[in-house]
DNA sequence: AGCGACATGTAATACGTTACATGATTGG
DNA sequence: CCAATCATGTAACGTATTACATGTCGCT
């Protein structure tokens, strides 16, 4: 039920299309939610059959036409009460690069120095993009409207997240590196 | 097939019964991945006919018998060329909480605050569980066993997670409480 | 007498991912 | 001419969650 009310939450505070609310997820948002546009269709029509969202069509030349949905009143109940009444718990971490490290000794260290690096990259570039987010929307965070100032607070939570990444691979790049530098080759020479 | 690897990463420290690895999960191990004992037992009967685990029958009187899984060859090999080869993508966040706190203007600060203040108490207590790991199990990191010092990687980053948290939800709980004081009752008020 | 730990499993459902499908427009 | 963007969707599959099911032992 959680995509459901992460799409009531993005409709809350403006009115979307699918392909739109798609983008959403790749942006700040991304901070908080992922979804791709196929699950995002199918809990639309659902959420349609419940009365929370309303379609407009809209007609468009040259482009495809679209529909953009509205939040209704039912919409707006469902996503207070929801944040009023349910228990969330953190999300579960699945990270298979954390998994390649647990038993690192397996494997050659330069193989996982390279996957540690592309992963440092990867956290850095998204550091990046939310460093670029506070400065252009949430500059001077105290005289921010009430509905940013609680926007604000994920995004917070993303560079802080992608920073604590960022720190962590290069913590372990160092630690990897210096296992190598004391023990060359340690698969396939004397197994 | 993610699952899958990570059973194969644990069974290479050691051997261990579906209910057994069921508790790592909990343990230092949740810091990097999580699953019920309900997917253990379908995914292990799996790696067992590819012939990635061997059940070991361990009879046992006042308690009920288990199967110890032990890690073949082919379950090593199969687990170093998934390090090996296979690309890692950054687990996808999905986060309640996060979703709650961006639209929290349609809810009363307080009722925020509760589940801000519930959501740090339980990544404190996970925080300290990692640290109490660290001492107990990581002490003097640099004169470690190899494998251990790979193994110390992932409760690191477990240990940043739980900390960036920690601080994220004390960051939050003060802006919420600064919006709580600047007006008193924002929904239900006059609406 | 009831609960929690031990130990394994089935079944149903919900949720997420990947592949396939269509079709116009714009830019390299 | 090929790829990307816009825009919506279906179908199949894989993974995860929740509930149900069984049975002993030791503790309170």
């Amino acid at each position: 039920m959680a995509l459901a009310h992460a799409l009531l939450a993005l409709l809350a505070t403006d009115s979307f299309s699918g392909y739109d609310l798609a983008r959403e997820f790749e942006g700040t948002v991304g901070s908080f939610w992922k979804a791709t546009h196929q699950q995002i269709y199918r809990e639309l029509a659902q959420l349609e059959q419940k009365g929370a969202v309303q379609p407009e069509a809209i007609l468009q030349e040259g482009r495809p036409n679209k529909k953009l949905y509205h939040l209704t009143p039912t919409g707006r109940q469902l996503l207070a009460d929801w944040i009023a009444t349910s228990d969330s718990e953190p999300c579960p971490v699945r990270e298979a690069l954390l998994v390649k490290v647990f038993v690192g000794h397996l494997v050659p260290p330069a193989l996982l120095l390279v996957e540690l690096r592309r992963h440092r990259q990867l956290h850095q570039q998204r550091l990046e993009y939310y460093r670029e987010m506070e400065r252009s929307h949430f500059a001077d965070p105290a005289h921010l409207p009430l509905e940013d100032r609680y926007a604000y607070l994920p995004l917070r939570r993303g560079l802080t997240y992608e920073q604590g990444w960022v720190e962590w691979c290069d913590e372990a790049i160092a630690c990897i590196e210096t296992i190598d530098q004391e023990r060359p080759a340690p698969t396939g020479s004397s197994d």
